[in-house]
DNA sequence: AGGCGAGCTGATGTATACATCAATAGACCT
DNA sequence: AGGTCTATTGATGTATACATCAGCTCGCCT
């Protein structure tokens, strides 16, 4: 399997990625390394190159003298990001409805299933997640495996702000039709419809930027004092 | 300015990345850590450091116990890369023919002046050289910085490999007259259009693949026993 | 009392020494 | 002679100590 022995850096990167993308630390909040190398019981070297991996793929910010903090992401730039991530996932549903294969397409329908399960039963939860098993077969429906990997990046990047997004009920249904269509025209090999519906399905929710807005800049603000409720250094 | 006060890793970074990008490293070839070391006056920790974050880029890979190499992209996978290129070069198109501004679009026609003299000089160096300049002034006017970052670094990733592609003294009227068209796109907001023509753009270098892979695969070949010609250990 | 400056503090950045482990080459056994 | 086991080697990974430098505080001067 994939190798069971990774560095304590490799670990202590994912074991952050993770608390990150899963808003046990949230943006604006400081990493002190040497807590860090204390909790995970190693020295500040490999926590360090933990930090500089974080830091590369946009998650963790590091001023000189100053602190690493885990990143915040200005709402313009938030914009911009779902701009692209939009152009992406409406890539990947072009190069799907061209590339896929009836083992994918079969997997496709089972995650779409499996949302419509999640939005009969009325779970925001499940439907989140299984809302994420639909898009990754379409990544991985693309057969680019490239473009694959820098979506669910930029996708992982924004997580931390997305958790707010589809807390709205009334969203799900609504989403749940886009899937629906967005399966349609995959199925009907009808390249353009798919791209088109899955570039509007990613915008619709940035064009729900009046209420996303106000989470977000109320997350700022209470983040902006180093929360010390957070202190991971606690036992 | 920005800060001319720069860690020894940073400008380490910087140095290795130019010399990657610009051949003077050639992919596959080994990166010893230590004699990076002596050559900078610097110990191993920064080198190492700076060597993370090129890993972190794409540009070199380290396998553990075996060393560090710069990395060597397989056909398959840059292929894929062109794809992706070519969708946000197009979607920097279509933003741009929305949003340029006047400024920009001077600054846009004036590199298209200086592609057409180089053109007609006959100078492909200049002419790549301006070639770049030209794109990126569309990237800048998509107003999408995030997307603008994104599309310079995978552009950076990919020059390694490009820089095989120009040489064809053909192509350089070819890519003219096309950059033409995408001015007179953007110029009159004419958004699709710009988009599928920078998308075609891209992608017909990657069509040339009939004598691109070719040079790739000798490339390759040529690159597999580490060559230590470029030993850079060496005074 | 208010502003300014020197020293302190705490953060990142760097150097060095050690640990670890896979690839390799050598010798031994068959 | 061929294969296998083992010891060496050389690479990355980690620990620790030191250097450096900006921000902050405390105290002095005006």
């Amino acid at each position: 399997m994939s190798s069971v022995k990774r560095s304590s850096a490799q670990q202590l990167r994912d074991a952050l990625e993770d608390d990150i993308i899963n808003g046990r630390l949230t943006p604006g909040e400081r990493l002190d390394p040497e807590a860090l190398g204390r909790e995970f019981s190693v020295s500040r070297t490999p926590v360090r190159e933990a930090i500089q991996q974080l830091v590369a793929s946009g998650l963790v910010t590091v001023s000189p003298k100053k602190g690493t903090f885990v990143a915040r992401i200005g709402i313009d730039q938030l914009i911009e990001m779902f701009e692209v991530m939009a152009e992406l996932e409406g890539m990947c549903g072009r190069l799907a409805a061209r590339r896929i294969s009836e083992e994918e397409l079969a997997a496709l329908r089972e995650a779409l299933a499996r949302c419509e399960a999640a939005a009969e039963a009325g779970d925001t939860d499940e439907y989140y997640y299984e809302n994420e098993t639909f898009h990754d077969c379409i990544y991985t429906a693309s057969h680019n495996g490239f473009l694959a990997q820098e979506a669910r990046q930029l996708k992982q990047r924004l997580k931390p702000y997305r958790r707010l997004q589809l807390q709205v009920r009334q969203r799900m249904g609504g989403s749940l039709a886009e899937h629906r269509k967005i399966v349609a025209a995959i199925e009907q090999g009808e390249a353009e419809l798919a791209e088109q519906s899955l570039r509007e399905h990613v915008l619709i929710q940035g064009e729900r930027f009046s209420d996303f807005i106000a989470s977000v800049k109320k997350l700022d603000a209470s983040a902006t004092r180093l929360d010390p409720s957070h202190d991971r250094t606690r036992a």
